[in-house]
DNA sequence: TGTACATCAGTGAACGCGCGTTCACTGATGTAC
DNA sequence: TGTACATCAGTGAACGCGCGTTCACTGATGTAC
């Protein structure tokens, strides 16, 4: 059953991202190696022959959904962008959304090369958000940077607390929506 | 080998507390309860005499967390709060400092028990805050409410970022310093 | 271009291990008289 | 107050299960001639 040079680089990169959108949603812990080889369509034998362990393909899917956030995010303003993350759809759809939101605390408990993967998607995250909101300058690019930064932070925070909350709690739409009025206020 | 009724509800605390702990340094997947009850100083069996289910003491434990939280920011205001909170020690010590950065990543996958006692956390959290905060007033009730909701939420997403980064990054430290510049400004 | 052989992506059974949970047992505590 | 018995917190062996990983095997692809 061998099969084809670019079919198999294919086939890799399917798993690398059956698994980032698997470990949004379920965590690191929560998906075993074979039901996510499964989820791409194959059986869990030929994991090894792509990836050297688990904790390698953690590393590989991390990027990978830091590479897919900063993509989306492509061609939005900040309000736009802000609002769309501290959004109810957002928030209930770890699988489609921000793997930094969706993975941070466990990457805090991985090794190195999943928190390196994290760092760079932060700083290329950083880097198109101030190229996104060069227009409202006025602002050094210390200043620009640290706006970022402090922004990225604070709807990553009130996303995640709102995730904490149970699923119709008012608490959890109020986390959302105070925090969006907040950051666009400031924005202004 | 029975002991005193007081005793055992002792040891019962001692094991929600260590739970606390080890949860927050390593994630609710990551302590059996083999290695907790002996950390708690106990052998395993034991365990189900005082839980119905490891799903039961993560509920405690969250509550005991959260408890611990507002306890120990009890009597400092809020610029002395969050300069301790995106503090490099308050980072480097998950065991110690706030279950809501710890364990929020993993709460959004738990049970809604386990959710309600974030939930409940929050909002005792949010109260003592704005004990604390009512000298420096001026501001309504909802509006007091909603700064202090989005202060919570920018401290705990500064916090979970920077762990995520690796040990010695400078972004790790970055993030920490920038973030609680821009929360102290807004604060005055 | 055609033939012979090496390669290696993918399969599925098997492994050792640690997990959450159960259970028979112990013996000091708590209770009934 | 003293005695006899029930209770139940804590022990440690055992369970079934799912996990990450290994391995012998398959057979189409890629390569050397």
């Amino acid at each position: 059953m061998k099969v084809t040079k670019a079919q198999a680089q294919e086939n890799r990169a399917r798993i690398v991202e059956t698994a980032a959108t698997l470990f949004r949603e379920r965590g690191y812990d929560g998906v075993g190696i074979a039901e996510l080889m499964a989820a791409a369509g194959f059986t869990h034998g030929g994991f090894y022959k792509h990836f050297r362990s688990k904790a390698d393909l953690m590393a590989e899917a991390a990027a990978c959904g830091m590479a897919q956030q900063v993509a989306s995010s492509g061609d939005t303003d900040l309000v736009e962008f802000v609002t769309h993350y501290l959004s109810r759809e957002h928030r209930d759809d770890r699988g489609a959304g921000c793997t930094m939101a969706a993975l941070s605390g466990d990457a805090a408990r991985q090794s190195g090369d999943v928190k390196t993967m994290f760092a760079d998607g932060i700083e290329r995250s950083i880097a198109e958000f101030q190229r996104q909101d060069a227009a409202s300058g006025g602002l050094s690019q210390d200043q620009a940077r640290a706006k970022m930064i402090a922004t990225f932070a604070h709807v990553v925070g009130a996303l995640v607390m709102s995730r904490a909350c149970p699923d119709d709690s008012p608490l959890a739409d109020e986390i959302l929506q105070v925090c969006c009025e907040q950051i666009l206020t400031a924005h202004k």
